[in-house]
DNA sequence: GTCTATACGCTGATAGAC
DNA sequence: GTCTATCAGCGTATAGAC
């Protein structure tokens, strides 16, 4: 607690998982080499495995530690009383699109799919302790509004694919098209938001729209 | 013409990048080695240097292959006269979730963010040759049915958002966790298509929920 | 905790016989 | 067109000095 650094790294792992976190989500797993990684941390090869067994084991700790209090923000917007229903909606909605495509978390995606075959439990431990909590949120943040009255009873499943869907896919075409010139043009992240949050809240609150929801 | 195999594999080349195909979309490029894809084609690795230049060109080949003729089925669907608009609308989306989910092509996208910035290239052409393409199809669909009067005006941006979005991002779940053994209860693809589909007809079709739109 | 040095399998790729 | 044989280089990982 003394003199804490300026970088969110504290030690020496911080550090090295904060630049191999990068560098993965640049190149892929099997495309980053530990060679890679030494220079990117400006240390030898073999210093990096006092640090981690191994690759595989330096790569799980990249995955844990960036959905480590990625749910922080979300569980504050659910637990206050400050806020009306459709704005909780909003705020939610800025916390997604931040941590989906600005954040390193919801950058991931493309890479468990890549090891999702080799490293089944990374893929478990990605989807139990990130994406099922985040959904659990947005879950409860929306069916609180319903017992409010504020909003119209959903069909949840389908409400909550057409939350995230649009999302994650906006990440992931940002990340296949990052080298466009005109990637803000092509896939611009506010305005889609804003879209976005608009139809979700009048599906929510339009009466006309729920008569022939099951 | 002649006698055609019942594969889709007219030439050798095309039995190589099948295979290849299934490959890449397991493990990735990177993680895809010559050997492995000489062993799963049952022939030499020297011998994969008689088809194709190098790796490269024959992940090129594949993602090319990949997306070929994919546009046809839904062009088919925007030209006929014997469809109502919705059911365009309906036929659109079975076609966008088969080949988005189960066609190699739609699970294409965690590849080509994989190797997005070491080819940029590849990530240009599959951005104007199947992304755009399909993209332009279905507004194409869409806005059709607006001049005929059976929608009513749309942010068509925003739309394709919440369209494509959701396909997309069921697609790469299930890449994702690919190896749960509850991935049908936990991702349906049947489900979730309908009352996508439902939700954006509504959209398409419910007056009152159009009053605050641009 | 970081370094140099090294082991050694596997990588993409080539040469040349059949 | 497929094969065997072979290459140089890079891959992860380890041993042991400082």
């Amino acid at each position: 607690m003394a003199d804490v650094k300026k970088t969110n790294a504290a030690s020496r792992r911080g550090e090295i998982t904060e630049t191999a976190t990068a560098l993965f989500l640049e190149k892929g797993f099997a495309g980053t080499s530990m060679s890679d990684l030494a220079q990117a941390c400006g240390i030898r090869k073999a210093s990096l495995y006092h640090h981690f067994p191994g690759k595989e084991d330096l790569f799980i700790a990249c995955v844990t530690e960036g959905y480590s209090g990625a749910m922080d923000e979300i569980a504050q917007i659910y637990a206050t009383d400050a806020m009306e229903d459709t704005d909780k909606v909003r705020a939610t909605f800025d916390c997604l699109y931040h941590s989906t495509i600005e954040a390193p978390v919801g950058r991931l995606s493309p890479l468990i799919a890549e090891v999702s075959r080799s490293m089944p439990n990374v893929a478990r431990s990605f989807h139990n302790n990130y994406i099922e909590l985040q959904r659990d949120m947005v879950e409860k943040i929306i069916l609180a509004g319903v017992e409010n009255g504020a909003f119209l009873p959903q069909d949840i499943d389908v409400l909550l694919h057409l939350i995230f869907g649009p999302i994650v896919t906006l990440s992931l075409s940002r990340e296949m098209f990052a080298t466009f010139d005109d990637i803000d043009e092509r896939y611009p992240v506010q305005s889609l938001k804003d879209g976005h949050v608009d139809t979700i809240l009048r599906i929510l609150t339009e009466p006309a729209f729920a008569t022939a929801q099951g």
